[in-house]
DNA sequence: CCAGACGTTGTT
DNA sequence: GTCTGG
DNA sequence: CCAGACGTTGTT
DNA sequence: GTCTGG
C-alpha cells in the first residue's frame, strides 16, 4: 500500500516537471521525508479552461486521507488514504472523485514495513521500514483522487486526496502485497481530464512502476515516529 | 421502506 | 450523496 | 503507515 | 484490543 511517503521537491521544480501552474490557494510547504495522512503534501489537478477545450494543470496543496463532500466530519479522512483502484470506481467516498476528480501525487518515493515470517515458538520481529524511488531519480506521478468539503465552522474549503493501490509486482512483491499505481508523462492528461471516461478506459492508464525501475533498500526505524523527518530517513542502511 | 455506513491493510 | 443490510 | 491513548471530575 | 491523530 503507501501509508508514508516523501515529497521533498519545491513548487518550481513541480511547476516544470508537470506543467502545471500554482494555484492561488497553493501553500508552500518544508521539504517532507515523511508525508503521514492528514498532512498537507502538493497534488497535480486540472480544471477546464473557460475558452480552450484542454484543461489546464495546477498545482494544489491538499491534506493527505480523502474527505467526502458529505462527510460531517473531516476526521473521516483518516482512513481514505488509499483507494483499491479493483473497487474505486463503485465505492461511495470514492465514485464521484473517481468520476470527477483525478489527480497527480508527486512523490519522491513511498515507504512500506517488511514484516518477516516469526520463526516458530519465537515473538514476532520488528517491522523493517523500506524506502522504494526511482533508480534514476525522477519523480513519481502516483494515481490520486482529490476532493472539496466545506468546513462550516470554519467557513472555508477543504481539499483532501487519496492514492490508488494495486497488488503489488513480483520485484517489489516480497516487500509488500500491496503497492501505489503510477502514470506516465504521456497518460498526464487524460488521466487529469475531468471528462467523463469509462472506468477501463482509467485503469488502463495507470501502472504499477515499470519493471526494474524501481529501487527499494531498508531505512532507518526513525521514519516510524511521524514526528522525525529529514534527509536521513532515506539514508540506506545495512540490510540484515 | 429506513438506518447506518461510507476504507484499506494485515493478521489470525 | 449513495449504497447495503435488515 | 506507526505511535500513543484509551477517562472523569474538579481545580488551576 | 482498538481507536485517533499525525
Amino acid at each position: 500500500m503507501c501509508g508514508r511517503y516523501a515529497t521533498t521537491q519545491t513548487s518550481a521544480t513541480l511547476h516544470q516537471a508537470f506543467e502545471a501552474d500554482l494555484a492561488t490557494s497553493f501553500v508552500e510547504l518544508e521539504a517532507d521525508y515523511n508525508v503521514a495522512p492528514t498532512k498537507l503534501a502538493p497534488v497535480v489537478i486540472a480544471r477546464r479552461g473557460d475558452e480552450s477545450a484542454s484543461a489546464r494543470r495546477e498545482l494544489l496543496t491538499a491534506r493527505w486521507g480523502l474527505v467526502p463532500s458529505w462527510a460531517k466530519d473531516p476526521s473521516i479522512g483518516n482512513r481514505m488514504i488509499n483507494a483499491r483502484s479493483e473497487t474505486v470506481a463503485d465505492k461511495p467516498a470514492f465514485k464521484k472523485a473517481f468520476a470527477q476528480r483525478r489527480a497527480l501525487v508527486p512523490a519522491d518515493g513511498y515507504y512500506e514495513w517488511y514484516a518477516a515470517q516469526p520463526r516458530e515458538g519465537e515473538k514476532k520481529p520488528a517491522k523493517q521500514p523500506f524506502y522504494i524511488t526511482p533508480k534514476d531519480g525522477s519523480v513519481l506521478a502516483m494515481a490520486g483522487l482529490y476532493e472539496f468539503w466545506k468546513d462550516r465552522e470554519a467557513d472555508e474549503w477543504v481539499v483532501s486526496f487519496t492514492i490508488l493501490t494495486t497488488t503489488a509486482e513480483d520485484d517489489l512483491g516480497h516487500v509488500h502485497e500491496r503497492m501505489p499505481l503510477f502514470l506516465q508523462p504521456q497518460a498526464f492528461d487524460e488521466w487529469l481530464d475531468p471528462a467523463p471516461r469509462s472506468t477501463d478506459e482509467l485503469l488502463g492508464l495507470l501502472v504499477p512502476a515499470a519493471p526494474g525501475r524501481l529501487d527499494a533498500f531498508p531505512v532507518s526505524t526513525a521514519v516510524n515516529n511521524v514526528r522525525n523527518n529529514g534527509p536521513e530517513l532515506i539514508v540506506p542502511i545495512a540490510a540484515e
